[in-house]
DNA sequence: TCGCACACGTTATAGCATAACGCAATTGAT
DNA sequence: ATCAATTGCGTTATGCTATAACGTGTGCGA
């Protein structure tokens, strides 16, 4: 996906995401953005919207919130799974990709002739700074 | 983990997962057992937070449901990841394990000296029977 | 000019989850 | 026997997450 040319509200979400050092919720976003003239819940959501369909912008399912995507300039995206490892102290989140598991997870899936469409790779725990 | 003796409540709702072909929410379990008494969310939330711990329940972080697990002999759940497919189509939802994916993302996190907790593994899309 | 697509703003509502209180039953030590 | 700690339960209220539905304005090609 070639990401076209954000919108004012979407430059403004994205913006507060690429800044942020953890992820966010939408409401939270919602919050840093009342001073930009954000109002309601759906000016959020309807931006991240298309961040997300762009592939700039990655959800957390596991914990409702959402980060800018660390590698925007690598194409894994488009074959590739995405994994992320979220600390539950810091709220620090490291993504990553793994082709080995990626072709593992695909063939089970295609031995099942499952249609894979979206995946969620979450781990959580502590990471090396937060667990000594 | 060894599952002790289920209280009332915890079987009420264990019961209608089982019986269930696909996951529930916890607001639609809760309609299931207003006829048994059930009022209130807490009450299924409580349930289901003893069922996850005793591994008998799984939650579906990216649809916010629950399900029972498929495989609650086998005792995969204490030294391997969970993965589920799941159809958006039918709701179905199949529950399996990969040493190779566990060992290979277990690999990783180990590089990172990240102590992975929980892991979510949810792959969507359609299943054999949906994406004829 | 018309129709359409798209972004946006606003209000209201739906859906998911927990806080905080109090009561009752159980257990286990003193 | 008594007390304290634990656990489950019921209820009310609240908070967090996400979307429905309506209307506005703008740009752009037929
Ligand atoms: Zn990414
Ligand atoms: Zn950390
Ligand atoms: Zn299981
Ligand atoms: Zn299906």
């Amino acid at each position: 996906m070639t990401t076209p040319m954000l919108t004012k509200n979407q430059t403004l979400v994205f913006d507060v995401l690429t800044k942020a050092e953890s992820p966010l919720s939408a409401y939270t976003i919602l919050d840093k953005l009342r001073d930009q003239g954000f109002r309601a819940p759906l000016q959020v959501y309807r931006a991240l919207d298309k961040l997300l369909e762009y592939g700039v912008v990655h959800r957390l399912e596991s914990i409702n919130s959402f980060v800018a995507c660390a590698h925007p300039d690598e194409n894994c995206h488009s074959h590739g799974l995405v994994a992320f490892a979220i600390c539950e102290s810091c709220g620090q989140v490291i993504e990553f990709h793994d082709h080995e598991v990626d072709h593992r997870l695909m063939d089970w899936l295609k031995s099942q002739k499952f249609k894979a469409e979206k995946s969620t790779i979450e781990i959580r725990g502590h990471c090396a700074k937060c667990a000594a």
